[in-house]
DNA sequence: ACCAGAATTTAGATCGTTCTAAATTGGAGG
DNA sequence: CCTCCAATTTAGAACGATCTAAATTCTGGT
């Protein structure tokens, strides 16, 4: 076993001083021109890799953050995941990637785990029943983190996110465009601020419109647990004409409950969705969405956290990415 | 700022060494019970963390695993990742994710990334066109690797994997018990291992039936590429009565491409995917599917390089996962 | 050739842990 | 009370980098 390359090493061979070589793999400028290209030359030829963890101990910095999402299956965190991934490549950061499943305990293991690892920063998408006491002891141990998608405490740190207000809001008010007055909204019963978000929405967008609730319906946030609602959505006593749903996959759930009892989606009811994951274009019918582009959203949770990284003291700020509506046939025929 | 809470501070207030609050830490049985409760107590009060970088620089473990996707929007990868970092947890380790888009030149920057940060090992699901090359190179850094889903010079390596092969001989097969005689193969245009095996796959299951070959077209893995391939595959010479496509994704697009072109799928010819991703229930009709339980995958490929992890030098060895056929509406009606 | 001041380079301490080898403590047996 | 051995505890040197402050080498101007 070839013992491993050090700054010493490659100073030895270079006939120069650790210093120096230090100087050289940090891109300082204070090095001469030729000692660096000599110092190079000897890193590549020694094939000398930067222990970035030894640096870490004495510069404090392990350009690598956490991010915590409470779900892996769904597309949405994946593809925001994605999108932090991108700029923390380019950033020369590295992700270290831990799933809370919605548990707060699991949770404040995962921190204390990161904490260990001195991660720079964390991007957070707190789990469901999350104690807001957690940002203060965040702020204790001096960790910098931003928020994402779901937001506790709302405005005592950075965050990034989609405007589902608006969101419901362009789905409503498309639906009442198209002549429906009695709208139903799909929701979910885990209590994020994310589902909060959108029943402002909705009722927002109803007082706006003037149309009618015609009901919120609680369903898991499965799609079976959204097939087996569509029962209780055609049982409502004002039956609705169209229906809003907390996300893509309820819509999905939903239309095939709706057909299994005999209602087609489209036609004899319209449904739209909230996300626009890639799987709105696979359902049947297509179903009419409203993108939130979550890669953009973790693009800008990273950009927060680099923002913050590198200006310790700086205000705190909100990013919030703005929907845009994008129709396909589950919602569409102009009604009478 | 208040300081750091270090080992040395943690010995100083309760009385004892560094040394000995090392070995508390790390749950020796050397430290006497009385001496380990009290050191256990200051620690909490202190709220003592350890720290694992500064730790690995003397003991050479992580207890860090870097973990590379060449993809982070098929949601396979996503389930496979997922249970990669179940068992890591389990196993309290941490775990680095990159994404290498299926580009070799971006996958030996990540390695390199991951080398300085000290990964201890390394599951690797290599990018298209990767050089055999780099598991010398692997070697040669002394990095524990395990291949996943997608494998170059096999056997070189541990390796985690459905099996394919199987995989469309179980749809092959279920499509002829139906009375289906010429079938297509919809495939895809990337140069992969996984491509390969099921071509393998579908080669022998034909031979094994005697059904014949409708032909084999390659679409973009993409549904809007499969959608557009339907066309191509309702023109072929001898037209299938079913198709099975390379995944789900394809199939569904297929699907949408067939209804389009006026073919029902389901009634007018039969479709088959691979993988039973969530999307496969979701599409119209349900589509049969073969699963291939990629979170179980991630789970052996985790346990693959535990075990290598803790014994340096054990045997290579290989964890193929079983399919099975999951039956829908896609397939199905008895023909003639 | 000499000197000030800029440009480079460097020695040595330090980050927070673990390791090694040795020191200390406590009991049992004589 | 002393000896010996096992059970605990510890001092001090690593690990591989960066920082500070000081030393050295270059400049150009006189």
């Amino acid at each position: 076993m070839p013992k491993k390359i050090t700054l010493q090493e490659v100073a030895r061979v270079a006939g120069v001083s650790r210093a120096t070589v230090s100087l050289v793999v940090r891109k300082s400028p204070l090095v001469a021109a030729h000692t660096r290209e000599k110092v190079e030359q000897v890193m590549a030829d020694l094939d000398y890799v930067h222990d970035i963890g030894a640096a870490r101990l004495r510069n404090n910095s392990s350009r690598t953050v956490g991010l915590i999402v409470p779900n892996l299956v769904n597309s949405f965190f994946t593809e925001f995941l994605s999108g932090v991934d991108r700029v923390m490549e380019q950033d020369d950061r590295v992700v270290l990637l831990a799933n809370s499943h919605d548990d707060p305990a699991r949770q404040d293991a995962i921190l204390q785990r990161f904490r260990g690892h001195g991660v720079d920063g964390v991007i957070l998408c707190a789990a469901e029943g999350t104690d807001p006491e957690l940002l203060h002891k965040l702020q204790r141990w001096n960790l910098p983190i931003v928020q994402s998608l779901r937001e506790i405490g709302k405005g005592q740190t950075d965050y990034a996110g989609a405007d589902y207000i608006e969101g419901v809001g362009l789905a409503v008010r498309h639906l009442v465009d198209l002549g429906h007055h009695r709208i139903a909204f799909l929701s979910v019963t885990a209590l994020t601020s994310a589902r909060e978000e959108r029943l402002v929405g909705f009722a927002k967008a109803l007082k706006q419109t003037g149309a009618e609730d015609a009901g919120i319906v609680e369903a898991p946030l499965t799609w079976e647990g959204a097939a087996q609602s569509a029962a209780r959505i055609l049982a409502l006593d004002s039956r609705p004409t169209a229906v809003v749903c907390f996300n893509d996959v309820l819509a999905a759930g939903l239309m095939l409950g709706l057909r299994q009892a005999g209602c087609e989606p489209g036609r004899d009811i319209d449904v739209v969705g909230l996300d626009d994951l890639p799987l709105a274009q696979l359902t049947y019918p297509p179903l009419t969405s409203v993108a939130m582009t979550p890669d953009r959203i973790g693009v800008a949770a990273a950009q927060l956290l680099s923002r913050r990284l590198n200006a310790e003291g700086a205000a705190i700020e909100r990013a919030i990415i703005k929907p845009q509506l994008v129709l396909r046939e589950s919602s569409g025929r102009k009604l009478g």
